[in-house]
RNA sequence: GGGCGUUUAGCUCAGCUGGUUCAGAGCAUCUGCCUUACAAGCAGAGGGUCGGCGGUUCGAAUCCGUCAACGCCCACCA
């Protein structure tokens, strides 16, 4: 059969993806085998797949695939998150396209919406991760708001809200006028934005204009249309610019409503006028305010951004318009002092990108204090490791200021919370509406049906799910003793990106000691951001994030892997540039030639095994084994990346370019049998060390290799070599590559032909095992001698000269140049070394075998002056 | 404003507890090659006073201090 020269990914990767999921090689039950377990962080049900996913997940997959080979029982769960906020605005934004308002619709006729769209646009992203290459095991695919799921998540609702952890509360949230939800802190976004400073007077009471006594009060502020809410103007007591305000009252503009000037040291004196309008409805610091001097509070604000009746004549109008609207009457009724420009950041919604409103409101909290106790301590005392080690630090540093998490939103696709009101007021809560009524029939003392109980209409936080993902996918929430359970969790690694290590990755390991009693993953994995080339993040927006789908059918599955994996060193942003592809499908490239290669090669039984071959054979097992080493070694520290470049050099340099090389037959020739065994089983064992990285073309490859019938690559777990390393094979190795190198380096300065064979005289200590390699891949002769002849030019590896004899295309005062620089940077390097060995107090302290090794370096240096200045001497003869 | 981190070749990064000629790798660049596996390739080469300054030490890319630039997180003075 007739191979092309270029590796055509397509066929074969859904060749293969095919074969390994009609083989079920991807299921995982439990069995006698060490188990190693992967939560898939698990994306929005109706998001499609974009370069953050290609990065996280090829992560994952190398991880499971390399556990897997290891003979472990590896478990990768996939899974998808059904994202209330972004789904539910997606819905949204589909229907009013069709010209349905959300208004208009019951809660069921929405969620009927909401479920085809979810299935209609469900799963595709987990279609994608399939064209990656992903080994998850599919039978086990969960879905944030599956039955399974959503009873954990209700069971632990009412846990929680049994042992006391759960209330109800008043509280400034972070209001999204859009979604019309409330939003936790870690969804708004701060942005720093220009706008305006608004200098109001504000009337005193009973107060005439004079000089010494002005009959306004000048309030500083950025939101003049909040002044309906305002129920105080507060100063510091400390500030004799605005110490005539104490105690007076003050008039509200336009409305004349007459507050209570309070004095209170949070005001700043260096800012504005020292003046501030307190708005407890509608600003953080002032609802602080507000609860100490029991102020009263009163909310402008309708659900959708428009004031309500307290805007009195601006209500129903949008708050955007209201600002402009006011500015101008302010203006008109002489209160307005004067107008800055000014910067300053305001919170935005992170789904909705609106400003959001701060707002008074009912919510449920979850008290996070006790929670965080174990979870912290977990993190700190590395039963639960971070890679990077660094983000410790932030973890710490969140989880010692925790504060108390809102969990409702004011959504119809989610949990809906499993709160009931009753008729006469009060609530009861329990796992279905028929447990809640039994429980409210033992409570109330009044006849109840249970059609009077009326379910609590926000669900919950999506988050709410999520941290108990690798609890409830293996059904550990509802039925805490189950085989899957008790095999798979805790789960090992974690790989997710640093930006939800709050939303996401600290609540798991809360709920994992709350609902386990035991960590929830032993590793985190903080994967960068990924970002263009001129480091700016991937978006729409900006157009600058390829579609991985296209990179795949360009580069192939295993070529994006490999450049997503080049150069992403864990928690370090990933600069993507399509030209990483290109290396890893380059790569590809050269794995399917090296194999044409060798598949080509015939071989011929003999009772010879040539020296060359033979040498070359014996050094490479332990050059392979030495790199399978350092491969654990940074695996085990999750090194990804520089596992994949000592592997890439392996097979490009030590295998191809030189092994293949050295035991090339020529053209047409067969080449000896024993030797073209060895190199299948190295190809075999390369191809097992890839196939984590790379695990399409591995299995083509494992399989094309020999006509053996095997099962598939994935579970071959067969170590080759468990003898020691060879350190002196190897160095030895290396010297000959050197020789190698710089005989080429004579060829092309001299313009040579590889053709033509050279003599090479060889003086001082010399290991010859490698002679054979030196003959066939530099073309020479090899002669030891004591001393070299004459017209030749010579180069220096450690202690010994190789010459090679040049005849007349020797240039004398050339060799001459060049050995003299040689000597010139020798004596600078012999300067050094003296210094220190002359240096008492370096030969005091400094550890024996350093000194040793400079002494070493120093008798080195000058034996090779000593041969230098010899060859000189002999060239000017 | 507080905290964390980064700064090494044109680019992306290694360089662990100071000491092997330690200044490295890949990519990019340059030179010469279409040599029967591969031009998506082969053989070579050039390129950095390790962000600045100061200190500790026999010895600093490595440890300490300080400054600067950049990045991230937290807080949010209206």
């Amino acid at each position: 059969m007739e191979l092309s020269s270029k590796y055509n990914p397509e066929e074969i990767e859904s060749k293969w993806y095919q074969y390994w999921l009609d083989n079920g090689f991807f299921r995982s039950i439990p069995d006698e085998r060490e188990p190693y377990t992967i939560v898939i962080p698990p994306p929005n049900v109706t998001g499609v797949l974009h370069m953050g996913h290609m990065l996280n997940n090829t992560i994952q997959d190398v991880l499971v695939r390399r556990a897997r080979m290891q003979g472990k029982n590896a478990c990768w769960v996939p899974g998808t998150d059904h994202a209330s906020i972004a789904t539910e605005a997606k819905v949204v934004a589909k229907l009013a396209s069709e010209g349905i308002q959300k208004s208009d619709l019951t809660r069921e006729e929405f969620l009927a919406h909401a479920w085809d769209w979810t299935h209609k646009h469900g799963g595709i992203i987990l279609e994608q991760l399939k064209k990656l290459g992903a080994s998850c095991d599919w039978e086990r695919t969960a879905f944030t708001m599956d039955e399974k799921r959503s009873k954990s998540v209700i069971k632990v609702f009412c846990d929680l809200y049994e042992k006391g952890k759960i209330y109800r509360g008043v509280r400034m949230v972070n209001w999204d006028p859009q979604a019309l939800t409330a939003l936790s802190d870690e969804e708004v976004v701060y942005k720093e934005v220009s706008s305006k400073m608004y200098y109001l007077k504000y009337k005193i009471v009973d107060s005439t204009d004079c000089k010494s006594a002005p009959a306004f009060a000048i309030v500083a502020t950025t939101r003049p249309e909040t002044i309906f809410g305002d129920t105080a103007m507060c100063i510091n007591p400390n500030n004799p610019k605005t110490a005539h305000l104490k105690g007076k009252r003050v008039l509200v503009p336009l409305i004349n409503r007459e507050i209570p000037v309070i004095e209170d040291e949070y005001v700043d004196v260096e800012f504005g006028t020292g003046c501030l309008k307190v708005t407890p409805a509608h600003d953080v610091n002032d609802y602080v305010l507000g609860e100490k001097y029991n102020l009263p509070s009163i909310d402008i604000f309708n659900e959708n951004g428009t004031l309500n009746e307290n805007g009195a004549m601006y209500a129903g109008m949008d708050r955007f318009a209201v600002k402009k609207q006011i500015e101008k009457d302010l203006e008109t009724a002489g209160l307005l002092e004067k107008v800055e420009p000014y910067t300053n950041k305001i919170g935005f919604s992170e789904r909705t990108n609106v400003p959001i409103e701060p707002k008074l409101s009912m919510q449920w909290f979850l008290k996070m204090e006790e929670l965080a106790k174990p979870a912290l301590e977990a993190v700190e005392d590395d039963t639960i490791k971070f890679y990077p080690a660094k983000f410790k630090n932030t973890y710490r540093h969140w989880m010692e200021n925790i504060k108390d998490w809102c969990i409702s939103r004011q959504l119809w696709w989610g949990h809906q919370i499993p709160a009931y009101y009753l008729p006469q007021g009060g609530f009861v809560v329990g796992t279905t509406k028929e447990e809640a009524y039994q429980k409210a029939l033992s409570i109330v003392n009044y006849p109840l049906s249970i059609d009077e109980l009326r379910q609590d209409d926000d669900c919950l936080d999506t988050w709410f799910s999520s941290w108990l993902w690798p609890i409830s996918v293996f059904g550990g929430i509802n039925n805490p003793d189950n085989e899957d359970i008790k095999y798979y969790y805790p789960t090992n690694d974690l790989v997710t990106a640093p930006d939800i290590i709050f939303f996401w990755v600290a609540r798991m390991i809360m709920a994992g000691y709350e609902y386990s009693g035991k960590q929830c993953f032993k590793n985190v994995y903080f994967t960068g951001m990924v970002r263009d080339k001129l480091g700016r993040k991937m978006s729409k927006s900006l157009g600058n994030s390829p579609n991985p789908i296209e990179l795949m059918e360009k580069y192939g599955a295993d070529g994006v892997r490999m450049g997503m994996l080049l150069t992403s060193p864990a928690g370090n942003d990933l600069p993507f540039d399509e030209s990483l592809c290109e290396t890893g499908r380059n790569f590809n490239n050269k794995i399917w030639n090296a194999f044409r290669l060798v598949k080509g090669w015939t071989a011929e039984e003999s009772d010879i095994h040539p020296e060359h071959e033979e040498k070359a054979t014996v050094w490479f097992i332990h050059q392979l084994e030495k790199t399978r080493l350092e491969v654990d070694d940074l695996m085990s520290k999750y090194r990804l990346s520089e596992a994949l470049t000592l592997i890439y050099k392996l097979f490009w340099d030590d295998f191809c370019a030189w092994y293949l090389e050295i035991i090339k037959p020529e053209y047409g020739k067969p080449i000896n049998q024993i030797t073209l065994d060895y190199v299948k089983i190295y190809f075999k064992e390369l191809l097992k060390i890839l196939h984590p990285f790379m695990p399409f073309i591995t299995e083509e490859l494992y399989h094309s290799l020999e006509n053996k019938n095997y099962k598939s690559i994935m579970f071959d777990a067969d170590v080759l070599f468990s003898g020691n390393i060879d350190d002196k094979i190897l160095s030895d190795f290396e010297r000959t590559k050197e020789v190698i190198t710089n005989i080429r380096n004579v060829r092309a300065s001299k313009n040579i032909s590889p053709k033509e064979t050279l003599h090479l005289q060889i003086t001082g200590e010399h290991n010859a095992d490698f002679d054979e390699v030196i003959k066939k891949l530099a073309n020479v002769e090899i002669e030891n001698v004591s001393e070299k002849s004459t017209g030749a030019t010579s180069f220096m590896v450690g202690i010994t000269e190789y010459a090679i004899l040049l005849g007349n295309l020797i240039n004398a005062e050339e060799e001459i140049a060049k050995m003299e620089a040689e000597i010139k940077y020798l004596g600078g390097f012999l300067k050094s070394v003296g210094a220190k060995l002359n240096n008492e107090k370096f030969v005091a302290n400094a550890k024996p075998e350093i000194v040793e090794n400079e002494r070493k370096k120093q008798a080195d240096a000058e034996s090779k002056i000593v041969s230098l200045k010899e060859s000189i001497v002999g060239l000017r003869k």
